[in-house]
DNA sequence: GCACTTTGCACAAACGTTTACAATGGCTTT
DNA sequence: AAAGCCATTGTAAACGTTTGTGCAAAGTGC
């Protein structure tokens, strides 16, 4: 059906060989007679290119695919904008898929459909994959990237803001208005991750002379609902002054659930979101935040993909961005 | 490198076809005995199947691309869930581009790696395809679908809400509870979509007797930034009661920017959105809107796909969900 | 006018699969 | 024992490209 290089070949006069040639613009191989004769049989005949036939025999690709956890997060958009800026200035195309969350047999189903074809790299944003699947991943010989997450002990390549600082400076923030008994809502502790956060937390505590009480921390999965979850348990009544949460959506679950108890941000409870995303400035009051460099984590992946280092793990860096959801504590 | 059929051929003793078989399972066809070797050789080498070499030679693929316009709209994640669902269900893979936001070139990008690779289909999520770019759409031979989005001349393929309706029922909705000079900010003109929304909303009016004013009209992108410079158009003085937002963050910039004026909403203006994403509970007041079923709408768009209508224009349902920016008004 | 170098092109192999067709051998049927 | 059938397997062509090799014609220098 489709017109072939063969199709053209035909038309033209030539062989597919010097048609390959010409449409590849490999200048030194052929005249500017039979140039001409190629692109208008391509054009005449609406030639559409088969980049999968020309992949098989190349043996190389110029497709990055990233998967994504479909968690409702929303920093995902940023990463990407970033990955797909880089990718675009090395001629490079994007395809996003999405691992369910969490869903071992959706992280396969992703994973599967692109280690089968041939991609040039695969960047995971900050997916947990399944053991059985990330064997599979380190089996299948494609370079890879984890962004937004890290790991313990597996050596794994990874990109991602230095999360004991990011604890650290969202308590600190807090500490350094006069706050004293800080919360720390919505946080994982299965993963890297969230307990690095949780340890940057509680040195910031300690530095300052604070001892943290255990149900200061709550834990949870960095949803709304988490957030929600978190300040419930906290309850109206809570010794607690200002609270930091694990990401912008849990910040605004306990923000919301604090209004709904009667608490008044910032005026009874200070707000630290962590992430940073344009969700912080939607809500009202705007939350303060420690917000990570999403949009430079995506560069750095596709360059991370691109070089032949092995074992890369980056930082990127994070800055703390004042809005209305803190307020000073005059000392007690 | 990587273990082809033909490795495990010589391994297991038998031939390439045999291997084919095995692993495509086609049962009729082979010994028990063979198959286990087969599969042993197979687990042995660490086979990965070639998929785009097999799509070469059936001409025929299991994977839906979905090209979705970067816009900071939020709604896309719900039709791609719906995708995901339907297509899962029917053991399709799906892949994700992004085209710029109404960037040709981007526009081009995305469709050019989706179509010179074999996609058993395309769905368009809410992207205004730049002339060149649909003739290159429809030249490809490849199945497709516009989301979220409607056309006016053209006979396009597209599965959407009713946006007379829509306009007209976020309209009527805040007639109901007795406002009568009522805004509508954000809509976008250049487009279909934009244009039938803004008909149903001038056509709600005057079912109530109301004539119109020009500026109670503000164009823009749907965007949250639209809905802040709608409201500062309006000003603080504005003889409005009440505001239709284009969007849910054509609404939330409507909200934020009112409250920077000094206008309390709903006391001193009431909202609804028109989406119904999960960002209008987020924020506070809970945002009244005029929900679509994005879920549905990426369903039905897998659908369309599979099947051989060639003209399938489904309008999917709306419904009016009530939360908190809307209130009564007393009658004048 | 000869040997030599370019230039421009065609031939054919290769990439990793699937599948139509043919071939083999054992079993059943008569 | 011949004939036919079935189950299993192999052979080879095909999919649409790219690219190494080779060959003819044209151009160059003597």
């Amino acid at each position: 059906m489709a017109a072939t290089i063969k199709d053209i070949a035909k038309l033209a006069g030539v062989s597919t060989a010097t048609v390959s040639r010409v449409l590849a613009n490999k200048s030194a191989f052929f005249s500017e007679a039979t140039a001409t004769k190629v692109h208008a049989a391509a054009t005449e005949l609406g030639y559409q290119k088969n980049t999968a036939a020309a992949e098989l025999v190349t043996r190389h690709s110029n497709v990055i695919a990233v998967v994504v956890n479909s968690t409702k997060t929303n920093f995902a958009s940023q990463i990407i904008e970033g990955i797909q800026a880089e990718a675009h200035q090395h001629d490079l195309n994007v395809i996003i898929l999405y691992a369910g969350d969490a869903d071992p047999v959706q992280q396969r189903r992703a994973l599967m459909t692109v280690i089968e074809r041939p991609v040039m790299g695969i960047l995971l944003l900050s997916v947990d994959l399944a053991p059985e699947n990330l064997t599979l991943l380190q089996g299948s010989q494609v370079p890879y990237c984890f962004l937004s997450i890290s790991f313990d002990g597996e050596r794994l390549p990874y990109i991602t803001s230095d999360d004991w600082q990011v604890g650290y400076q969202a308590t600190q923030a807090l500490i350094k208005q006069g706050h004293r008994r800080i919360g720390l809502a919505g946080v994982d502790s299965d993963f890297h991750t969230g307990r690095q956060r949780v340890l940057g937390y509680t040195q910031a505590l300690k530095d300052a002379g604070i001892t943290p009480e255990d149900e200061w921390v709550q834990l949870g999965n960095y949803s709304y609902d988490a957030g929600q979850t978190a300040m419930r348990a906290y309850g109206a009544q809570t010794e607690l002054t200002a609270i930091v949460g694990a990401s912008d959506m849990a910040a605004i679950g306990v923000m919301n659930q604090a209004r709904d108890l009667g608490l008044l941000v910032p005026a009874d409870l200070s707000i630290v979101a962590i992430d940073g995303t344009e969700l912080c400035s939607l809500v009202q009051p705007q939350l303060t935040s420690v917000s990570q460099n999403f949009y430079e984590m995506g560069i750095a992946g596709v360059q991370q993909l691109r070089s032949t280092e092995t074992l890369p793990q980056k930082i990127t860096p994070i800055k703390l961005v004042n809005r209305q959801s803190v307020r000073m504590l005059k000392a007690e």
